[in-house]
DNA sequence: GGGGAATGTAAAGCGTTCTTTACATCTGGC
DNA sequence: GCCAGATGTAAAGAACGCTTTACATTCCCC
């Protein structure tokens, strides 16, 4: 599923490090949502929207697939 | 992770059978999630979310615990 | 071109999500 | 009371989400 976490984390001018620190989560797990490996399991997804003020329908989208 | 989806489908007059037809899940995992027993995954809230028209936001409830 | 921070990736392990099969209970109409 | 549909639950197994440890690669900056 797309979505635009690396875009929102660089405008916060995070690294995955510091974006996982703030989600409590590890580095690869960040990495791993950047790049769409896997999705993020529920709660995770409404943290990581929380986090950016944004709605989980503005940072994942699973339409486009 | 609190949900309203018991509400949602009796709206609609269906069983639990009806509704995991339509998610193209199980019975069982429909059973589960209206009692809680887990959080459905990203992909299948989105798609729970849809098929009731509204915001995933607005069927899950992650800040009441 | 050396060095450190950031990123990509891999493997093993654990808990969760969802499946199938199966059975028990509850409900309402007849 | 009986029967059928609806719901609750259990157990075993597959796939996924996330962890830790570890190492390779890329990117700057000097």
């Amino acid at each position: 599923m797309k979505n635009c976490l690396q875009e929102l984390r660089r405008q916060k001018g995070w690294s995955q490090a510091d974006l996982a620190s703030h989600l409590n989560v590890s580095r690869q797990t960040v990495n791993a949502l950047e790049r769409g490996r896997y999705d993020p399991s529920l709660p995770l997804a409404f943290a990581i929207a929380r986090l950016f003020g944004r709605a989980v329908e503005q940072v994942f989208d699973p339409d486009p697939e």
